[in-house]
DNA sequence: CTGAAAGCGCTTACAG
DNA sequence: CTGAAAGCGCTTACAG
C-alpha cells in the first residue's frame, strides 16, 4: 500500500495532475474549475487518504517550510524555554523546526550549520559558539537568511535579538551596592562572547560608578565547559578572603554557574545572604524554592524567541530584505528575592 | 549564483551525472572508475563548492534520513533532556530531528504526526498525551516505524521504552513507611495515562503491604494542565487535616508538582523534613538546592532516549522487523537526600 | 476551464 | 568502466 500522489487521484478521476494539483492548493476559483469537478477532487483525495509530499514539493518550489536552529544544548532550561518559544511561533506560520545542541562547541555548529543546508531550511536561528565567526560571516554571505540570538559578533553584518547585558548587570550590581555589600564578585565564563563580556562590563562599569576599588581577583573566569568543581574551586579562592578583603556578595553570569555555587555556599555552611549576597542571571525553577530564593535578572525569553522567528520570516518571505538587518536589543527585568537581604 | 548540483559537475568535467554520482557517494571504487577521475571530480566538487540536496536524495530513495519527535513541552527539562539525549544518538547515526511540543493536547499531536508524515520522516519517537490511542492505532497499522517513550497503551501493539513506575513508587512509598511515616499523601495528575495511574498504584500497594489502610482523601488527582494554584489548594487541603488523620508525608508524582508543592509548603511556613516528608518522581537541578534537597525517583533518561533511537534506527534499517515489537520496562534509581529526614 | 510537458536534484537499473 | 534514461511527487509556465 503506496501513499497515493496527485497522479493516483488524477488517475481515479481521468483528469490531469494540474488540475487535480490546483483545487488541493485551493486555486480551484482563481482557475475557474467547475465547483463539481473540485468537489470529486476533492471526495477521491480524502477516500484515497491522501497527504501532500512536502519533500517533492519543497524540491518543485525550493521551500521547505523548515527553520534550522542551533542553540548551545536543549537540555538547558534557558535554550529549552527559547525553543519552546520558537517552535511554538514557527507553527503558527506551518514552519517546522530541526534543532541541534552545538555544545558551545564551533566544530559541532559548524557540521550542523552544513548539515541544514543540505536539508535546505529556508532559514536559520542560532545562538553562535564562540570562535564561530568564520562559520557566521560565509552565511552572511550566503543568500539564506539567519538570525542570531543571545549573542552576536559585533563585526558581522546581521539580524541578531540580544538582551541588554551591559545594563542588566549595572542594575544588578548597583542593587547590591545599595544594599551596602562592597566586596562584589562576579563569576563569569570565558570572555570570547559579548554576552559575556557585556556583563562583566556592566558589573565593572557600576563598581567605577559607585566609586569602589576594582579588584581583578573578585571576578572568576571559567572555562565554559566548566563543572561543579570549577565552580567549587572559585567559590573557594573567593571565600578563604578575610578581614577588608571579605567577600560579601556574588552575581554569578549564568544560572548553571549559580546552582552549582549555590550548593557549593552551602556545603561550606556559609548563609545567604547573610555571610554572602547572590544575585545571577537567568531564572530558572531552582531560584524560586531554594535555601534563599535568588534575586535575579530574567530575561525576556519568550519575546526573543518569537521575535526571532518572525525577523526571519519576514526575510524568508521577502528575499529583496535580506541585507535591511534588525539588531535588536530587548531588556531585562529584574526580580528581587531574598539572596540579597534588605 | 545558484546552488550547485551534480549536473554542474558532471558537466563542469565533460562526464554524466551517473559517474559524478558515483564517485561522491564512495561508490568509485566499486564501479571501478579510475582514481584519476575520481581525483578530477571530488576537486571540482571542492572548487564549485558542492553540497548535496538532501531534500532530492530524499525524494528520489524514500528516505530522509530525519526523525519527528513528539514530546509535551521541550521547554520542561525532563523532556529536554531527554530530547538531548535523542538528537545525539540521532546524529551519530546521520539522522536530524524535527521536535514537536504537544502540551498533552491530542489534537496538537494528531496534527504533528500528519505535519511529520507530510515531511516523510523515516520514523517517530512519541510521548503519546492522553487520548491519543486512536492516533496511535492508526500509525501502528501504517509502515512507518515509531517507539513510544515515557508511557504506552498497554492494549495497542507497538515498540515502547518505559520505566517500572510501580516498582519505583512503591519503593519511594516503602521509605517513607520505613521512616515511620503513616499518613501519606499522593499528589498526582490525571490518572489516564498508565505511567501516572501506575506510580498511585505503586502507592497503594506498598500501604497495603504494610498494612496502613488506605484513605481516598490522601490522593489528589490534579488536571493536566494545572497550575501552581492547583497545586497550592491540594496542599492546603492536605495540611488541614489534623489529629490523627495529620498527613507527615506526600510523593509526588512529577517534579513540576513538586517544585510547586514545595514552594507552597514553605510559604505556608511548614518544614521539610520536620513537618512534612516529601519524595518526588524526576531529580530537576531546583531539587538538589532547595531549602531541604529531595529525595527522588530518578529516570535513566539518556538510557531511554538511547535506546529509543536504537529501537527506531533498528526498524529503520529493517523494514522486515516491523512487526517485531521492542517493548522495553527500566528500572530507575532512588537518591536519597534530605526531605524524608533519618 | 483543462492538459501536456518541463524540471527541481538526485539515484539506479539497464545497456554497452 | 561509463552514459542515457527513467522516475521519485510535485508546481507552473505555456498552449489551446
Amino acid at each position: 500500500m503506496k501513499k497515493t500522489s496527485l497522479n493516483d487521484i488524477a488517475k481515479h478521476l481521468g483528469v490531469s495532475k494540474t488540475l487535480v494539483s490546483f483545487v488541493l492548493n485551493g486555486k480551484g476559483k482563481e482557475f475557474r474549475i467547475s465547483d463539481d469537478i473540485c468537489k470529486k477532487v476533492l471526495d477521491v483525495a480524502k477516500e484515497l487518504n491522501y497527504t501532500p509530499n512536502r519533500i517533492a514539493q519543497g524540491l518543485r518550489t525550493g521551500k521547505t517550510n523548515t527553520i534550522g536552529l542551533i542553540i548551545a544544548d536543549i537540555a538547558n532550561p534557558f535554550f529549552g524555554i527559547l525553543g519552546r518559544e520558537i517552535e511554538q511561533e514557527a507553527a503558527r506560520f506551518g514552519y517546522r523546526i530541526i534543532f541541534c545542541s552545538s555544545d558551545e562547541n564551533p566544530e559541532k555548529s559548524k557540521q550542523q550549520i552544513a548539515m541544514l543546508q543540505q536539508s535546505q531550511v529556508d532559514g536559520y536561528i542560532i545562538s553562535p559558539p564562540m570562535k564561530s565567526e568564520e562559520q557566521i560571516r560565509t552565511l552572511a554571505n550566503g543568500t539564506i537568511p539567519f538570525v542570531l540570538i543571545d549573542r552576536y559578533f559585533p563585526e558581522i553584518e546581521c539580524n541578531y535579538i540580544v538582551v541588554d547585558n551591559f545594563d542588566a548587570a549595572y542594575r544588578a550590581t548597583n542593587h547590591l551596592l545599595a544594599l551596602g555589600r562592597k566586596r562584589i564578585a562576579n563569576i563569569t565564563v570565558n570572555m570570547d562572547l559579548v554576552n559575556m563580556k557585556d556583563r562583566t562590563e556592566g558589573y565593572r562599569q557600576a563598581l567605577l560608578d559607585a566609586s569602589v576599588a576594582l579588584d581583578d581577583s573578585l571576578v572568576k573566569i571559567l572555562p565554559f565547559s566548566h563543572d561543579n568543581k570549577d565552580v567549587a574551586r572559585a567559590i573557594k579562592e573567593l571565600v578563604a578572603k578575610t578581614g577588608s578583603k571579605k567577600v560579601d556578595a556574588i552575581l554569578f553570569s549564568t544560572s548553571k554557574l549559580g546552582i552549582n555555587g549555590i550548593e557549593c555556599i552551602s556545603t561550606l555552611g556559609l548563609k545567604i545572604p547573610d555571610d554572602i549576597a547572590i544575585v545571577s542571571f537567568d531564572n530558572p525553577d531552582a531560584y524560586k524554592i531554594c535555601i534563599s530564593p535568588v534575586t535575579v535578572v530574567n530575561q525576556p525569553l519568550k519575546e526573543i524567541g518569537k521575535t526571532a522567528v518572525q525577523v526571519l520570516l519576514s526575510q524568508i518571505k521577502h528575499p529583496e530584505n535580506i541585507a535591511k538587518f534588525q539588531k535588536i536589543t530587548l531588556k531585562t527585568d529584574f526580580i528581587i528575592r531574598k539572596s540579597c537581604g534588605s
